[in-house]
DNA sequence: AATATACAATGATATTTGTCATATTTCAAT
DNA sequence: ATTGAAATATGACAAATATCATTGTATATT
């Protein structure tokens, strides 16, 4: 399957019968708060698997996925899934980890959330992103975000990230041009997220 | 096997070899911050499971666990999980269901945590215990918090989360009665909550 | 190229939250 | 009962952040 960039994959509150396995592409997964704004909580790329979590719970889907990128993608039906859970003690094994891990990471993004100021999260975003995305060939971060979802993310007005980052930029810390941004001094970028 | 209150059960970056099946009191898991400051990041209580997510993974564990109560809880040796998890496709089934659980759990979180502001984090966090914890015959919920504790719960100053509290008792939402907190207007608080 | 539209940037100001100082209360230990 | 230590509470102020208003800039559409 192929999804335009901005195209909505599935809808907070929709089911779905089966996981998508993305092959190029990266998207957001994001939650709609009750005062309508938006809080993106994870991305997902190329390898990672979309809407597990509500295949095996037999749930509907908590977040809303959307398409960052021209994404391509493998549908797999949830009675192909539940085949190889009960046939292959490997696949049920894989499958448990990843969930294991997402949880470890949920926490760690909640803990970090919830102790460091804008600023702080803000240094910490970027170099998550950088981490996650990697860099193009003239070292700016492969991802293109506005500033609302950076802040979507950070979850802080816009006007403040936006802020943020023309101040990191002065302090030569990154690079902006357009909705790509380069890091230049990952340390004190480091330093910055820890609070120093 | 017994745990005092207070008493800690594994710390952040240790090893287990099994799980504890909670059977009676309840316990805080929480992270260290770089600054040293603790994060609670979710309780555990009668009927959970700890430590599966490291059993699971391999991994050493990353949250430290403190008992809130005496605690009673059952160690369960890595290598019968491990049986369990081959030998019983339901085990296996309902050990990721709870992992998809706290999966969603931990991201609704994250998005209340990041969207909110301290006010309405701590109204959430009150409905929260209640609903976890439920009330004694008196009415007061069930749970004995410091002050300090629900402050790391909500990522906020001591002073700031004891501040709020003193409003809502004398906005009539809430009694404080030592570390035992009733509430009294469940809906203003879900109002608060939800940024009204 | 001209226009419209969304996005980004910045200033001014209000509000929220954190920090520091200092009481006050609670509770355990003697 | 007295003391001491810890927890809770409160005030004053500083810092961080949100909000509103305005301007500038990029981008797409015609």
């Amino acid at each position: 399957m192929t999804f335009k960039k901005g195209q909505v994959v599935f809808t907070e509150g929709s089911s779905i019968n089966g996981v998508f396995c993305v092959k190029t592409g990266k998207c957001k997964l994001s939650k709609l708060n009750s005062n309508g704004k938006e809080q993106i909580v994870r991305f997902v790329k190329g390898g990672d698997v979309l809407g597990y979590r509500s295949v095996i719970a037999d749930e509907p889907v908590t977040l809303t996925v959307t398409a960052l990128d021209d994404m391509n993608a493998c549908f797999i039906p949830k009675s192909d899934i539940f085949e190889a859970l009960e046939k292959n003690p490997k696949f049920i094994m894989d499958m448990m980890k990843t969930a294991c891990s997402d949880l470890k990471d949920a926490n760690m993004t909640l803990s970090k959330m919830a102790q460091k100021n804008v600023r702080e999260r803000l240094a910490d975003t970027l170099l998550f992103l950088e981490e996650t995305f990697e860099i193009t060939e003239d070292g700016y971060i492969d991802v293109q975000l506005s500033r609302e979802e950076i802040s979507s993310i950070i979850g802080t007005a816009t006007e403040s990230a936006i802020r943020l980052l023309s101040g990191f930029k002065k302090e030569k810390l990154i690079n902006l041009r357009g909705k790509s941004i380069q890091i230049l001094d990952a340390q004190k970028l480091r330093n910055i997220s820890e609070g120093f």
